[in-house]
DNA sequence: AGGTTTTGCTACACTTTTGGTAGCGTAGAT
DNA sequence: ATCTACGCTACCAAAAGTGTAGCAAAACCT
C-alpha cells in the first residue's frame, strides 16, 4: 500500500490529460519548431479550432506549451515530452514489424 | 519531404488509440499483472463496462492485451508498452516538481 | 442436483466531448 | 479604404463516454 491515491499522481494527471485527442498529436506536430494556429491546425488533419484551442489551453497550463513569436511552439518540458514520443515512435515502429511482419 | 503519409505511420496508429480515454490508464491497471473485468473496472474508477469492454477490444486487436486464467494481461507488446509507461511516470514526477516547487 | 455467487458483458437513456462550418474582430500590408 | 491573414468564438450535429440495470453463462457451494 503507502501508495497516494491515483489522482494525486503526476502520471494520472498525464494520463488523463493526453489521453485527450489531439493532445498528443499536437506535441507531436510542434516538435519542429513553433506553428501558428491555422497551420497547426491543418498538420493535425483539420481539427476543429474549438478543440484545437482548447488542447493549447490545456498544454499551456501543463507547462509543454507557450506561445513564441513564430506562433504555438513547445516549452523545455514541451520537448522534453516530444523527445519520449520520438523514443515511442521508434518503439512504435518495431512493434509495427512485429506485428504485420 | 519522404515522409510516410501520417495515416499509415505506426506512431499516429499508437497517438490515435492511445489518445482515447482509458486506453493508457487500462495499460497502467494491468502493469502489476492481469485483472478480472469487474477488478479492472473499479481500478479504473468505475469506467463504463462498454466503454472497458470497447478499449479491451482494441488493446487485444492492437496486440497489447490478451486473455489469460486470471483475467486480462498484457502480452509482451503489452508489457513494453507498460515499461515505457513507468518510464514516464518517472519522467512526470520530475516535471511535477519542476512545476510546483 | 439445486441454489447461490461471481463473471463478462449488453441495453438503454442521458451527458459530455468532439466535429464541421461560418464568420467575427484585430492587425498589418497595399 | 481594401485586402489578407490571423487567432479565435458561436453554433449545431454527430460521436463518444457515463451510469445503472440486469442477463446468460460459468463457477462455487452444499
Amino acid at each position: 500500500m503507502s501508495k497516494k491515491p491515483h489522482k494525486e499522481r503526476p502520471i494520472m494527471l498525464l494520463l488523463d490529460s493526453l489521453g485527450r485527442r489531439w493532445s498528443l498529436r499536437i506535441i507531436w506536430e510542434l516538435q519542429d519548431g513553433p506553428a501558428k494556429f491555422r497551420a497547426l491546425r491543418s498538420a493535425c488533419d483539420g481539427v476543429s479550432p474549438s478543440v484545437l484551442n482548447k488542447r493549447i489551453s490545456e498544454l499551456r497550463k501543463l507547462g509543454f506549451v507557450e506561445k513564441t513569436d513564430g506562433g504555438y511552439g513547445l516549452t523545455r518540458d514541451g520537448e522534453s515530452l516530444a523527445e519520449r514520443l520520438r523514443k515511442l515512435d521508434r518503439w512504435a515502429r518495431r512493434w509495427d514489424k512485429r506485428r504485420q511482419g
